[in-house]
DNA sequence: CGCTAATATTAGTTAAATCTAATATGAAAG
DNA sequence: CTTTCATATTAGATTTAACTAATATTAGCG
């Protein structure tokens, strides 16, 4: 581990200054994470078109209202969505724009073919 | 589980056909997760501007060889990056154009402001 | 062949994510 | 104020991810 000159030098300047943008780096990941669930991803994909009460996204994703609410703590925590109360129900929603096109390029990628 | 006709009938197939494309979901699932650490971000990163030898990723991310070979196995178990051999030193690159989309589009959001 | 440099792999530990199943909160109805 | 519906929360068990530190592999040099 010696050689710390490398020849190949490389520039990063355009891509992501490592030292100094670590802070978007860990935000970046900390998406990623939210993201990394089937359900999660199905929900963003859900709330994209609109909001919708816990109950529509329970029936839409099929899986028990509990483990729903918990995926949306998640999602809600990391700040990919917000809530909105009206009556005894709540709606989900996106309200960051950034997340919609974090959504529209997942379904760009993987739903194309 | 036992009622399988619901009366709610989302439409989502101009998003995601939830019960059809489960796979891209899952797809992108695992993509996601493949990038929903920082060690695996910053390498992505570096590699989307060309090939690199891990003794050079190692020396740009600050972390200890083993630890970058693991992150660089889980990169390749995932299909984001490969490998190619030369004398005593292996080349990882990005070959897939959705994974320099994903990266980009990464970039894009994270880092503008 | 024996050595070294570059990389990979393994074992062991600790931490984090996930699911299930049950229970709690809280608003509105009656 | 009791019940009910919608949602959240918690506890416990299981699985998966992560780091560290050590060791294995493998190519090339001499």
């Amino acid at each position: 581990m010696a050689t710390k000159s490398i020849s190949h030098e490389v520039d990063n300047t355009d891509i992501f200054d490592l030292i100094g943008k670590s802070h978007q780096i860990e935000e970046a990941a900390a998406a990623m994470q939210a993201m990394s669930h089937p359900l999660r991803i199905k929900i963003l994909c859900l709330l994209s078109s609109g909001e919708m009460a816990v109950q529509e996204i329970v029936e839409a994703v099929g899986t028990t209202q509990g483990n729903v609410s918990q995926h949306l703590a998640i999602l809600k925590a990391s700040n990919m969505v917000v809530s909105r109360v009206a009556g005894k129900q709540i709606f989900y929603f996106i309200d960051d724009k950034r997340v919609v096109k974090i959504v529209a390029m997942t379904r760009d990628v993987f739903c194309s073919t």
